[in-house]
DNA sequence: GCAAAAGTGTTTCCGCTACACCCATGA
DNA sequence: TCATGGGTGTAGCGGAAACACTTTTGC
């Protein structure tokens, strides 16, 4: 039977692309191994799948065994399952990416990690077995994503700036956006609700705040979102 | 240890949507099972993976079993590994679909199936275990990538015309489109080029033949080819 | 008053859409 | 000569892109 009784299905594992957005930038949350092969290499968060469990189940399990969140985006990226990707046995990893925002979250080591950290997108380290090439089709997707799907919320704050969220788009997709053009895109889409709050302690005029319009989501999944 | 000696991945399988284009129509390839479980039921061809063999060439090996072809394309979809997914233990699909031209291929049954057919898309059975829904993430996934990437090609013979062309894409997407604006698109993007060549045989003007331009293929790749 | 980011309109251009008639052939 | 699909052009519209200055605040 390929399946033990300790209920773990050892060539099957899940890792998770953990995404987040803070001063202006993408990052990445890794951990740095504990343990050989590969003892003290960072690496994507993952784990073993459980016979019992879904695969979306574990990728869920794995995220909040790391940070404690629940109820975050995610979705299937691809399944990764070279003879050769990891050295000692066959092992085949379905891999995810969340978006969540990092400053529900502060990073602590503790069990199989040595070290837990967010990493900017454009200073990432070389990581463990497959896991930069996993990491690149995530990025690649949720670049693609994006572009017609209104996920970015997932990556801010319940209140954000209009100037937030276009550096949002801006780090995802590693361009410039005209400033005007975008918010006139994005308030023509009614996605985005002003509220009568404006941002406070800023050295400069206060923005203003807005939040995700929920009702309008749905609508525009079909239409797509931003088209550069 | 999970990977028994006989070199199979038992809790492990691959399923293939096998596309392909005749008749005006969408079809696709299915096969009907001859044994327990769901014994009778059509159902997406596929296959156990082996030991020593990484996911894509597990994927072509289902296909060249079935059909005898080779150098397909072909693309993963997506993994399906619900627990109950399948009635008699947990086994965990890598789903992908395969692109080819039926008119290269005439299925036979043999093997483990009674029975091989090529169905229409809109016309499709009930299928086994969860292939319903791998089937139309195959599809979904077909008919978004169309619209960025020119993989039409694959579904036709190496000289087509225009017409053959537009209503393929009309299939996949179930749309109608306008003559002429789709002949001016595909024009300009100069991802075909025009033959001296007319299709013989018809009992009106002749249709000129075209090829597909693999040259421009890699350029078009990142800018996008039908947007509706 | 200076630094720093917020906020705001107009014009131009290009691509998409809609639309109807003549052409070449086989039967 | 008729039936069938092949093949062609133009005008109008709407969304995308380019572009610069004034406003408000903390220090």
């Amino acid at each position: 039977m390929d399946i033990p009784e300790d209920g773990k299905i050892k060539n099957l594992s899940t890792d998770c692309v953990i995404f987040g957005f803070s001063d202006e930038t993408l990052k990445i949350l890794l951990i740095k191994l504990a343990a050989e092969p590969e003892k003290g290499e960072w690496a994507l968060p993952g784990n073993i799948i459980m016979r019992q469990e879904n695969l979306d189940d574990a990728a869920k399990r794995v995220l909040k065994e790391l940070t404690g969140l629940e109820k975050v985006f995610m979705e299937q990226v691809h399944t990764f399952g070279n003879v050769n990707r990891f050295p000692l046995f066959r092992i085949i990893t379905v891999a995810y990416y969340a978006l969540i925002n990092p400053d529900k979250y502060h990073p602590e080591a503790g069990g199989r990690t040595s070290d837990v950290r967010w990493f900017p997108i454009e200073d990432l380290p070389d990581l463990a077995f497959d896991h930069n090439k996993i990491l690149d089709y995530a990025l690649n997707k949720l670049q693609r994503k994006i572009r017609f799907e209104p996920i970015g919320f997932e990556l801010l704050p319940k209140k954000f700036t209009l100037t937030q969220l276009q550096s949002l788009y801006e780090a995802i997709n590693g361009v410039k956006l005209d400033k005007r053009n975008f918010r006139r895109k994005i308030l023509n889409m009614g996605m985005v609700i002003e509220l009568d709050e404006y941002k406070e302690g800023v050295p400069y005029r206060p923005p203003q705040l807005y939040k995700f319009d929920k009702a309008k989501y749905d609508k525009l999944k079909e239409t797509g979102l931003l088209s550069n």
